[in-house]
DNA sequence: AAAATAGTGTCTTTGAGACATTATCTA
DNA sequence: TAGATAATGTCTCAAAGACACTATTTT
């Protein structure tokens, strides 16, 4: 049986490790880094970082997503995804991984910070998968197969939109996201219908083409009765 | 930002903690354990232990799996629940641990092993939750929110059951887990209906009571489409 | 006016649930 | 035979999708 005798335990470290998804259709784009430092230095990966001591997991991630993307907490969706642990991962030194995935609506240019050369939104169906750094692969996969399923029972497609939008620019995060197109009839209604999954502000949106739209905010209810089908 | 200069690096351990259900209608039961040693001894908590070097994740978590309920890997379900990190969720160090999700179908006596005095199955609606050691309470929880709702759109539920089984056997489990009663004639319709749910062994089982059943096996589909509802 | 998008109305089809009916066993 | 559970059939109602139609803007 393990012991927990604590000078026996191996040096091991515990890191976060972000998929940030972004909606600009017809792209879903992910936030990467190009490394600054070795292992994998020159490699595209996801951001990250190492847990601190006394710092929560998710406290950590929220560091790393707003040093990234510049954005405000609160202003961001963040989850946790999973966790990666397989003990040679990382050729330095065991590192359990503990992935997250945030949303965010709309975000200004990535920030490289000191540990990365570059810091960019790239879409994820020219991300090269296969070479990013450690697992990557493997957690990208995982964060927006998450993204995707979740579209369909939770209301967080709201968080690929800024605080006020359009139905028709929510059923473009669905249709972007899930690759498809949808009736615009059809998901007008069923958004409309489904209790607190957007709430009128009032005002209408002004736009380039077309009759003005009228404008939603996010509404409190988190789950989807039913759920919208893909 | 992050070094990653391992002398730096405060102590730290990862750790496996497992909610393992299983269902004997009319309940559905937790493997708890009491502690053996403090922190918490005599309390119930959730099995668990170390991961060791060079030890993945799940091969921790399997191994408490195995060493607990006596049952073969093969014959239970497993998936990773959630990572709990808070700093000072253990006393004796920072201990990050990655939460794992059991189903096993009519295991044996639980086996208490070295670190517990005992070890048991134990109703979930007569726990004492927040008496559980640890953050165990928070891990419970979040097992058994996941075990729910995942019954609904997975077929999970035939992980409840043993490897031949009848439809009514199959409804029982939703039942008792969903605490609700379902409509036999339009449950039986609906999974038969449900590609990849079930398939017919051929044979029918001999009960005590009523018309004997065919029995199935799990089918290949872990989706289910359409979901059941609860 | 034409084009474009927003929003509503309506018809058809599908599927879920309620419940009756038939089948096959044990006590 | 009575009672129990399995399995099938049928009816009704509600929701989903297809699509026609109206509304309101820009060019």
């Amino acid at each position: 049986m393990a012991r927990h005798d604590d000078t026996r335990l191996p040096r091991l470290a515990v890191c976060t490790d972000l998929v940030i998804l972004t909606v600009r259709p017809p792209s879903v784009q992910v936030l990467l880094i190009e490394r600054a430092q070795d292992p994998f230095a020159g490699r595209w990966a996801l951001p990250g970082g190492f847990v601190q001591p006394e710092q929560d997991l998710r406290s950590a991630a929220q560091a790393t997503l707003v040093a990234k993307t510049g954005v405000e907490i609160g202003r961001a969706h963040l989850e946790q995804l999973a966790s990666f642990g397989h003990p040679s991962r990382d050729p330095r030194m065991r590192v359990v991984s503990v992935a997250y995935l945030a949303m965010v609506a709309d975000p200004p240019a990535a920030i490289p910070g000191s540990d990365a050369k570059k810091a960019e939104w790239v879409d994820i169906e020219s991300v090269d998968r296969s070479a990013l750094a450690f697992d990557h692969p493997q957690i990208l996969a995982a964060g927006i197969e998450r993204a995707m399923a979740k579209l369909e029972y939770t209301t967080l497609a709201t968080s690929f939109c800024g605080s006020e939008f359009t139905i028709g620019e929510l059923r473009s995060v669905y249709e972007t996201v899930w690759g498809t197109t949808l009736d615009p009839a059809n998901f007008h209604r069923k958004v409309l219908a489904s209790a607190g999954f957007v709430v009128p502000t009032g005002s209408t949106s002004i736009k380039t083409k077309g009759r003005p739209a009228k404008t939603y905010r996010a509404g409190s209810a988190e789950t989807l009765v039913p759920p919208l089908q893909r």
